[in-house]
DNA sequence: ATTGGTCCCATGGTCCGACCAATTTCCCCC
DNA sequence: GGGGGAAATTGGTCGGACCATGGGACCAAT
């Protein structure tokens, strides 16, 4: 209990919001132009300057672009966004058989990822110790009966340990955002931590595998994962569950 | 020739970069806090609010946190940044045997992820004929000499149909933004198109297995995919090229 | 010695108004 | 009808001001 409370929303991302699901319905379509910054600034009843950082954010997201003198056209997301927009996609799918469908490919994705990370495990491993002590951690949350949103938290940080072992940056900071994604979507956050039980023990089996790192050992690995993971769409799939989630 | 000029860096672009590459060669330690708003615009000499946009541009990419009343602080970019931040990263590593470690580890993930992308195509697939079409598009543009900036984005237009043939937006988000730091890495999108005609050759096998749609035959595709790029690094670990790339 | 209350200052967030620079629009003139 | 240039539009930057939050110093009560 007493988990950090939500930080206050700010008037830009209030605006960036209101502009981003805009974008993310079809609302604007692609190429459209948007009214200028002046004209938004009014309606939204802020200055330019609040607006402007607004739209500086979306810019960011690759959702709008910019020219000077010529205004903030509408980008095709689909193409050319990342993989934050999905926290975003999934409010708007809702609670039915999309967000199950929008988990499974994004579980499916972080599954690859994840075997690519194993891959060049095998073939220099660093320390195994600080992903064993991060296993500890976790379980100790899990064990205190902590909130799902510190579970996750540890969970990611086992997820560290390993990029860490794998020495190399380039493979942390394709996943990172992906990984990233999970703990911002609570329903599935929920599904995925279900029964934490089953999360410690796919981490034990990865962290025996560190021990030999046989490449011709990763399919078990991540076969266990995919049983997870499977297990979790089937969750999603039903539609959320009442009686639980007494504290998350 | 006559490709696109690159666009006058704004005054708020060049804060950005400074302060990157500070936060990247790690002259600023994780957790350490940056100077005040009102100092960077002074030492800089400019407004606060030019550098307050630069300083929103690096929070959106993760390597700053921010909040108010407290400051600016650095964040560690490699668990929690994006692969937005590998062209930067590459910048720095140079020319030498980083930057193919860098490459090897890049492209490890990037076909890893284009696995779980054919898996779903084998599952839905969609129009194949978009994806003739852009490979047909990608082979005119080769054999008329274009430039490289205009062969990788027929090549990105390729990856884009096979996205859609997957007919969900989530695989693209996660793909997206790592096909694109392709690009944005001179060094490594002259290697990877050295030849054209294997990336010709490689997209044919693709439609081909798209025919079919054979899960058991994925590992070919990959298969000449990581050969492909097993010749790149190997290009990159060499050092550049000094007697060809009249033209890029 | 510890706890809680109070105040003050540094810092980010927002606002206003103005001017600069790139782009687009459109009208005038040939 | 076409070309050229002025004018309007739009994003980029600037200066200064005030508000809201965070953090530390200081003090008082227990």
């Amino acid at each position: 209990m007493f988990e950090r409370v939500a930080p206050r929303v700010t008037t830009v991302d209030a605006c960036a919001k209101a502009m981003r699901v805009a974008i993310l319905r079809g609302d604007l379509r692609v190429g459209e132009r948007l009214p200028a910054e002046r004209v938004l600034a009014e309606r939204f009843g802020v200055n330019r300057v609040t607006v402007r950082s607004a739209l500086a954010k979306l810019s960011s997201s690759r959702l709008l672009s910019v020219r000077q003198g010529s205004g903030y056209v509408v980008r095709d997301f689909r193409r050319e966004g990342g993989p934050d927009l999905l926290p975003g996609l999934a409010e708007l799918a809702g609670t039915n058989g999309h967000l199950s469908r929008l988990a499974r490919d994004l579980l499916l994705m972080r599954r690859h990822m994840a075997r690519a990370v194993l891959e060049r495990v095998a073939e220099e491993a660093g320390d195994t110790d600080e992903v064993r002590t991060a296993v500890d951690r976790f379980e100790e949350v899990v064990t205190r009966g902590a909130s799902m949103a510190e579970i996750a938290e540890a969970d990611v940080a086992i997820l560290s340990a390993v990029l860490d072992a794998t020495r190399s940056p380039v493979l942390g900071l394709c996943l990172n955002p992906i990984a990233d994604v999970v703990t911002q979507m609570p329903e599935l956050r929920d599904a995925m931590y279900r029964n934490p039980q089953e999360n410690i023990a796919g981490w034990r089996l990865l962290v025996g595998w560190m021990e030999t790192r046989r490449r011709d050992l990763i399919d078990t690995v991540i076969a266990e994962l995919e049983r997870r993971d499977e297990e979790t769409v089937r969750l999603l799939g039903r539609g959320p569950e009442k009686q639980s989630s007494n504290e998350r």
